[in-house]
DNA sequence: TAGTAGTACCTGTATATGCAGATATCGGAC
DNA sequence: GTCCGATATCTGCATATACAGGTACTACTA
């Protein structure tokens, strides 16, 4: 018997690449939260910290909000929402720049920065979970392919 | 000069591959949200109907939605959610079990069947999309990893 | 220098995600 | 038949995500 029209569409969604990532990012997320859980940091809150630490540690300039946004692949307001937790922490503090009165400045804390560090062990456990349930080489292997698909996808909006 | 300790805490955290497909999936989800912008469904609405309409399509009984959730990889509680705005458009049904008193089965509607094939080439563009920008082996590869790990990860809890 | 286009951020709204705990039901032990 | 542990779903809470539209400020133009 032939194959339908119909058949042959929902094979090819079923083969959506999309569906597939966020399907992966959903399991992958829960290993980091639940490493995470004692910290109470989200995934999301350390690498945000980490971030900003890396910019502290290296320049001490802190970035504005736009940059930070550009620099983690997310829209602005979400950006916005995803500092509030922190800065209500004080992991976080957010300063008008003395140039721009329209741009504020994010910087990280003394206590962020200790928080960001006492988390780093439980984030090692989460990362050597998924290098063990995945194996080294694939790990790699997804690693360097996500590299190339954000900078591909980045490039062509 | 040798680098610090916390130069490599911090080379090591970059690194993570949680934060990595996050990014990733946070930048493709864009392109498929785009492209489904005029049909009225999320993509996350369409996998949905996607996966009922197959169940439909072959079996016509329908799935719990604890299977569901399963077959899917999200928690039971996102799923319960997830459906809601598509039970307020009739694209699901949402009926008891007759066996099982707790358990409720979820269909696809007729409504809902019209709905995703509409959106189906819309659907095309966005994958067409990711393709022309990744390049279809790289593309394959992807999926390919991505089926992988999200094996890998599940059988790992 | 008054007006205006553009920029940077914030708010309102809606979906996505999952944990802890509540509720309803089932199935077995007695 | 009744009680109790197990199971399926739902609710309350908190974070993540982004679009549309609002506000405040800058910088350019006439």
């Amino acid at each position: 018997m032939r194959k339908s029209k119909t058949d042959n569409d929902l094979q090819d969604v079923m083969g959506c690449t999309c569906l597939r990532i966020r399907r992966t990012t959903r399991l992958m997320t829960q290993i980091y939260e639940h490493a995470l859980e004692g910290i109470g940091l989200t995934i999301n809150q350390f690498g945000l910290l980490a971030n900003l630490y890396g910019v502290d540690h290296f320049r001490s300039t802190g970035l504005s909000m736009g940059a930070l946004s550009e620099r983690l692949g997310t829209d602005p307001t979400t950006l916005n929402r995803t500092l509030k937790p922190l800065a209500a922490k004080r992991l976080v503090k957010n300063t008008p720049s003395p140039e721009d009165a329209r741009v504020r400045i994010v910087c990280i804390t003394e206590d962020g920065k200790r928080e960001f560090l006492e988390a780093i062990p439980s984030w090692r456990l989460a990362q050597a979970r998924v290098e063990s349930a995945l194996g080294t080489k694939t790990k790699s292997a997804l690693n360097d392919l996500l590299d190339l698909c954000s900078d591909a996808l980045s490039r062509s909006e």
